[in-house]
DNA sequence: GTCTATAGTCCGATAGAC
DNA sequence: GTCTATCGGACTATAGAC
């Protein structure tokens, strides 16, 4: 992150990552099978919480409303490390390559929170629809959040998208 | 696309394919920015049929309708390629890079519909919503579209979706 | 078209933890 | 004795500079 964020990502080499760490290069792809994914090192951390909130729901819960549970964790987490989660964002939007693995990340939370309502009795495509929607309000709130330097709350940000989704999604 | 699904994307050398092709490698590289980015040259016609649906929608129509309209001419456009769009498809799915570069054309697909939206007067955040829905709901029925060997038509795949997704976000 | 840097792989060697 | 982490050198292909 010091690095990425001092001289940028694309002028940033393996090699240097790895001396600052003291470790060789070859250790550094030990961990990190490339050079992006180092910055995403906290994403499994983060699925497994989302998918934790999407299970905890309870059984009466609407897909949707499980599905929310599962994004609003994850605001829930970013929000506690804002000023990192920040920081991270601005290295990351300033790069093709880790906007691409960026969106993956979001791609596979999406499949992992339509797989936890299946295992809730949810049928597809049910469940990957609430799953993608959920997604779509938390990528919107996240990048209003990101994007503004208030003191915004990204669970509520990301609530408020929800609402308006609904409201939107009805053709109003 | 031939050497892609002959011995996979990996496998392939960019040097084969500028062989292939009776250029050089140079050459290639002048043409593509990388050895992805020639399996989606169509992309920006794609976008441009897209914006152009979202735009000529009726004034009357809701920002949702709009959007709609725009990927549901996508899928036109995609149907009438079915056989090339499921092969390259196969491709694609088969390789995480060029699932990468997938995901971050339909984002920038999402942005361009919600770019086109705020020129119908939609404001933000309901424009990027709107948007995110229709992308969605695309995601979802392409997904459905590729997956399986009947003949299945795209455009109504994505109005099902649609359909559905406004269901599941009302919490039904 | 030539030249070059860097990412990333493959092979193998070594050493500490349990 | 097995598992895991580190390291080294040689190598290929992508991609940028000129």
């Amino acid at each position: 992150m010091e690095l990425y964020s001092e001289r940028g990502f694309e002028q940033t080499t393996v090699a240097e990552i790895a001396a600052r760490a003291g470790l060789t290069e070859r250790t550094f792809f030990r961990h990190f099978a490339d050079k992006r994914e180092v910055l995403f090192a906290g994403a499994d951390a983060l699925a497994e919480a989302v998918v934790t909130a999407v299970a905890s729901a309870p059984g009466s819960a609407a897909p949707i409303a499980a599905a929310a549970a599962g994004v609003e964790a994850a605001g829930q987490l970013l929000q506690e490390r804002r000023d990192y989660a920040r920081r991270r964002q601005a290295v990351i939007a300033a790069n093709a390559e880790l906007r691409e693995r960026e969106l993956i990340k979001l791609a596979s939370l999406a499949a992992a929170i339509a797989e936890a309502l299946r295992s809730r009795g949810v049928e597809d495509p049910a469940a990957s629809l609430a799953a993608e929607a959920a997604i779509a309000a938390f990528r919107v709130a996240f990048e209003r959040w990101t994007s503004r330097t208030g003191g915004s709350d990204l669970p509520r940000l990301i609530r408020d998208s929800l609402d308006r989704l609904r409201a939107v999604t009805a053709g109003g």
